[in-house]
RNA sequence: UGGGGGAUCGUCUAGCGGUAGGACGCCAGCCUUUGGAGCUGGCUACCUAGGUUCGAUUCCUAGUCCCCCAGCCA
């Protein structure tokens, strides 16, 4: 299997790739021998923020596009042109979150920093050719000339400026001598246009803040939609990939990238973000839940940030393999939860090494099973991967079973452990339950009392034996404790069915974290590094968290098995 | 009421004038020492109304509904 990577001439067929608008425009663009036939892309991310599964979305299609046709490219650009907002640590961040996807941009790293003086040459240029002038208005004074969405905006007492007057105040706002906004750079495009993007944008704007990559160097800063379309022209981007929200920037992209003078001019193709459902996508949300401590951080599991991902045990493949599945388009969908949630199943299935833990123990005794001793069984590790081998798990006359696995009067629907029934443990034995101990006091079942049926061992003369279902299982003496953390969804509603966004906390799934302590484990898993994956059978898929300790393993729940019972569990069932 | 986009199973998506396909999900069954996985079968869709055409999801016209835009954010 190959990565994508976005280096110049490497080729990666990975799985199969379902057409979408983009890889036609692109891949006709290419035959038709547009752009040289070149194919380079990019992903453009503001240094600002986690990264979460929109932008892999996005990650996936540049990385992918590049990857498709031979010697494409795909550069990781930070577009970090608003000092105010940014930090190093996200460009940190940010890289490792892509090549943790799987992705390589190679050597083409770049900054939109780095462009500055090639940007303001070019905004110089804008200049002298009439196309730009210094606007002294202030910002409210702007927003009325600007009109509104019905009317249009009119001229700036400033535009007509001579070009000399706009050079020297142009320079003199480089050289530092106005304090933030008391002027701005304008593209001189229409007032009257019915799209107010083009009402002359703004393409540079005082601001005396520190950037951390140019420091003090600039008071002021190209905006987005100068910077964009020029850096895009800048490293040769044949193709500029971006959301649905952009579209009618369009022209103004256009506009910009016809000023740049490279032989060749990058088109701009947008598509719909990704929303999920029952997730938080949204940045400013993302943030107030950290701010407001009601997740740990940025890699709170329960997060669909990249870091939180990785820490609720998703792979990097599962997620690609979703990104690919989901598609390209230009409508706004809501993916539901339960397709990432398939995609990571699929993916562990294959990779995760089985194990037994009991989640909410209940002790049983097996009477006629010889005190002081114990023995070894063989249990298979992988049956969907035979080159996993086998593994030797200790059974003993204690043991814990989960309590959901028994019932004292259960529904006819229900056929694990009740008073008098059988079940089979494990690569173990069949066992009955033949008593229940309670608390005098409260009622709470404590311990079952079984008996085992020695010739039911698994491989014995009557391991065929068939009972109604098999249930997992640790020996009291040999378990490790562990404390597990179930995961439900953050939200209780689907916040794109919400009316008011201002009270989404109120949607907050009190439930979304279970801490559940005095696990018990079987010990094979005693040591387990953290991030390594496993099934707990019966139980779902799980990932060993960072604060794991050696004396105190956490779990985290990736994601549930599929759960037939649970089904049944929810339909009101019959007694 | 300006401009830019978008409407296909419950959800995501394919289709490019010729029987509307796939995936998730759901349902039923088989199998099973994980009520997992796997296997088999089934379920449900072209926003509306006109028109063009032998034939329209596709082309045309008129509507309807949804999303985005009035930052010196990106």
């Amino acid at each position: 299997m190959g990565l994508p990577r976005g280096g110049y001439g490497e080729t990666v067929p990975e799985g199969i790739s379902a057409s979408n608008f983009i890889r036609d425009i692109v891949a006709a663009d290419r035959a038709a021998g547009k752009h040289g036939g070149r194919v380079v892309t990019r992903f453009p991310p503001e240094p600002n923020g986690y990264l979460h599964i929109g932008h892999a979305k996005s990650i996936c299609l540049n990385f992918g596009l590049a990857a498709e046709h031979p010697g494409g490219v795909c550069h990781l650009r930070f577009d970090d042109t608003n000092p105010t907002t940014e930090d190093p640590e996200y460009v940190e961040s940010i890289q490792e979150d892509v090549r943790w996807l799987g992705f390589d941009w190679g050597d083409h790293l770049y900054f939109a920093s780095d462009y500055f003086e090639r940007l303001y040459t070019v905004a110089e240029h804008l200049i002298r050719r009439g196309l730009a002038y210094v606007d002294s208005l202030s910002a409210d004074e702007m927003r009325q000339y600007r009109g509104t969405l019905t009317e249009p905006g009119k001229n700036s007492p400033y535009r007509d400026r001579s070009v000399d007057e706009n050079l020297d105040l142009f320079r003199r706002m480089r050289a530092g001598e106005f304090v933030d906004g008391a002027h701005v750079l304008r593209a001189k495009i229409d007032m009257a246009s019915p799209n107010v993007n083009l009402r002359d944008p703004v393409l540079y704007r005082i601001r005396h803040a520190a950037h951390y990559r140019t420091g003090r160097a600039w008071p002021m800063y190209p905006s987005y939609d100068f910077a964009h379309p020029l850096s895009d022209a800048i490293e040769g981007v044949t193709h500029s990939i971006c959301t649905l929200e952009f579209e009618d920037h369009r022209p103004l992209y256009d506009w910009v990238v016809a000023q740049a003078g490279t032989p060749d001019r990058p088109q701009q193709i947008e598509f719909a973000r990704l929303n999920i459902s029952h997730a938080v996508m949204s940045k400013r949300k993302l943030l107030e839940l950290v701010e407001n401590k009601q997740v740990a951080g940025w890699d709170d599991p329960r997060l669909p940030t990249l870091k939180g991902l990785r820490r609720r045990g998703f792979t990097p493949e599962a997620i690609r393999a979703f990104c690919e599945h989901i598609g390209v388009s230009k409508r706004d969908a809501v993916v539901e939860m339960q397709l990432l949630e398939h995609f990571i199943r699929e993916d562990l299935n294959k990779q995760a090494a089985r194990v037994m833990a009991v989640l909410k123990p209940l002790r049983v005794v097996i009477d006629n099973y010889p005190e002081q001793t114990s023995e070894e069984l063989e249990a298979i590790n992988n049956p969907e991967d035979a080159s996993a081998g086998t593994r030797s798990i200790p059974f003993s006359r204690t043991l814990y079973v989960e309590r959901d696995d028994f019932m004292e009067d259960p529904p006819k629907e229900f056929f694990r452990l009740a008073p008098g029934r059988e079940v089979r443990l494990r690569y173990a034995y069949i066992i009955k339950c033949v008593g229940v101990t309670k608390d005098p006091g409260t009622g709470e079942i404590m311990e079952l009392h079984c008996t085992y049926d020695p010739a039911t061992k698994s491989g014995g003369p009557e391991a065929r034996r068939k009972v109604k279902a098999t249930i997992h299982w640790v020996s009291a003496a040999h378990a490790v404790e562990a404390e597990v953390r179930l995961y439900n969804p953050l939200l209780s509603a689907d916040l794109s069915s919400i009316s008011t966004d201002d009270d989404w906390m109120a949607y907050l799934n009190p439930q979304s974290l279970e801490r559940l302590t005095g696990c018990q484990v079987e010990p094979s898993l005693r040591g387990a590094v953290p991030r390594s994956r496993f099934q707990f059978e019966r139980l779902g898929y799980f990932c060993v968290d960072p604060d794991s300790r050696p004396d105190h393993p956490v779990f985290n729940r990736t994601v549930s098995l599929k759960d037939a019972w649970a089904r049944l569990d929810k339909r009101q069932l019959s007694r």
